[in-house]
DNA sequence: TTTTTTTGCTCAATGCATTGCACAACTTAT
DNA sequence: ATAAGTTGTGCAATGCATTGAGCAAAAAAA
């Protein structure tokens, strides 16, 4: 053991011949206390090599400089892009953020936030799983008090801050791309759960195809599951029951991926016979050949935004109506369906 | 504000007409509270909805059953999985992970420790950036008592347990493989920094070819920086410069991607004129065109051992000798490097 | 029955920083 | 010179759970 017991405030004070309370309100730079303790008492602390023990403040004044964050996976770029941008603004205010994963089921999600609100962070920053189906559990962390501020994917009917991207407005550039590109029969991979993100995408597709008269087919829309397995047995379906198609717009790169992987071993050529979009700009999606066009989310400024709303709610009382900041997202456009180059 | 006061051992004890400290021995069932009293305190927790509050817990035990986990990137497979290790473990035994990111960078390195410390987190898990050269912060991290255990990026000198993969054996495997696929002039990428693992990585590139009989051509070792960018650059020059060579084993899958597609824009034909293997098994890898061979280093099995380490430590004391734990990675063969199908 | 042991609980201190209240010393106003 | 205000610090309680020591009552042993 080489733990030289710890140096408190008491020490410090013992040394001085103070009070502790004088020596905290000095560290706190109290305008009761006189410059020259002030100065006597910051000296003696470096001297001292003395380290505030956070615990017992937390414990004091209830605030642990915590945030947790929830995210379904931490290695989709997306999300590990939204951790970023959260640590930054944290780190600014001189807070830490506890990152956990909920591996897209409801039950993990639980355990986390039970864990977040036992470690008694100051806010937690959610984006649900797809199997999230109830929401009690979040409205237990409104009811604890503490900021709750969702992202990405959202629930409407919450009283929390919400940070989204226009999934509408994604969902139709995309289809409108397609469209510019010559293509009619435009298949969509969406998912069978009802997250919202996935109905506004699907929603801008929809709108889109409606807007420029094209007929919008229910037979092309498909339900995945984000994997890239999900997108391969969907073009194998396609292919096998000879369905007539000129283009997919999948709300998820990993699909896209694999519709395209299977496409290729057809032997069709994209993005001449069949052109695809993706959706969020995952990094592989410029080293796939052709690389897969995709719909930036810009996460790193959600995340920003996200950790900003929290700070703004830790200050303001949580009386305030929820606010919902929308991000515009972005069509990046790549080989796989860039037809007039 | 809505929140109900929170409810105390205290507001147990009053209602059962005990103390405080009765509460406390039922609720952590210590065996000299009787079986009759243990049952009334824990319904009636369950009745007032008690929840411990952990922070006094802390402070009191000095125990804030959170581990402090420090990676380059989490964006990196490598990395992600790790966590998802460590925190699976972690989960067993009630701990929280709080993860941060070094960016590859020193001085962000520094600041996440001190973080660390303060927020006096039970134990520190690192792997050091690319630009780790002095140690004393981490030896800050020793001297202050927790345990300290560093994992794939690991400081031989240091006093602390260390999880490593045998990268020597990594790189013997790849190297082997591409001398049995016929390739004699074989380039490797590495890095300028002196980390043991790209050095260990080199080491068994260069006992690879000395057991094979085919001579090292220093000429054809290359530093980069695990970029994409840093691999096209290089297949540039090597290109530009009309150096022969048959084959690449780049320490870094991005590395490999980079110089791979150069190749391919020039009309290379990989895996017939060029042979590649890289290194960490990230997941696109098996997505690019031709897929590309890359030795799996078993995150998840090292995050865990990790974490199982840090339990170890925790319990007896750490004035047992460090221990170093060596992992086996295994050489996963693609298109990239597959001559002979 | 008396002594010893066990059982079951209470008391009070501990971990450390924070803060309302009190009070003395000093300054300024009257 | 006295009343009133200001300044700088100390006192003691607070936040909550934990734990060694102590003590009374009940059970077991002598």
């Amino acid at each position: 053991m080489n733990k030289s017991k710890k140096v408190t405030i008491h020490d410090i004070a013992k040394r001085l011949n103070v009070t502790a309370s004088t020596v905290s309100r000095s560290l706190n730079n109290n305008p009761r206390i006189s410059d020259k303790t002030k100065k006597r008492v910051l000296k003696m602390a470096k001297e001292l090599n003395y380290k505030p023990n956070s615990i017992a403040s937390a414990l004091r004044n209830g605030k642990t400089q915590i945030i947790g964050l929830l995210v379904p996976l931490i290695d989709r770029a997306f999300f590990s892009s939204i951790v970023r941008g959260v640590e930054q603004v944290a780190e600014g205010f001189n807070y830490h953020v506890i990152v956990s994963q909920s591996y897209e089921n409801l039950e993990n999600e639980k355990k986390a936030l039970k864990a977040f609100l036992n470690t008694q962070v100051d806010g937690v920053l959610v984006s649900i799983s797809k199997t999230t189906t109830d929401i009690s559990h979040l409205q237990d962390v409104v009811e604890s008090g503490i900021p709750l501020i969702l992202f990405d994917r959202s629930i409407p009917q919450l009283q929390a801050d919400q940070v989204v991207i226009d999934d509408y407005q994604g969902g139709y550039e995309a289809t409108t791309h397609l469209i510019e590109q010559g293509c009619k029969r435009i298949v969509h991979f969406t998912t069978g759960r009802d997250l919202s993100i996935y109905k506004e995408r699907y929603r801008g597709y929809a709108d889109a195809l409606a807007y420029h008269g094209v007929a919008l087919d229910e037979s092309l829309v498909l339900s995945a599951n984000s994997q890239l397995e999900d997108g391969r047995k969907h073009a194998e379906n396609l292919l096998k029951n000879n369905i007539d198609f000129d283009a997919i717009f999948s709300a998820s790169d990993f699909c896209a991926l694999g519709a395209m992987q299977v496409l290729k071993e057809n032997g069709i050529k994209i993005p001449e016979e069949v052109a695809i979009v993706g959706f969020s700009n995952e990094p592989f999606t410029s080293f796939t050949e052709p690389s897969i066009s995709s719909v930036n989310q810009y996460p790193i400024e959600m995340g920003k935004t996200v950790a900003n709303l929290f700070f703004d709610a830790l200050n303001t009382g949580k009386d305030v109506l929820p606010k919902k900041t929308v991000i515009q997202p972005k069509l990046i456009i790549r080989e796989s369906s860039l037809r007039n180059k």
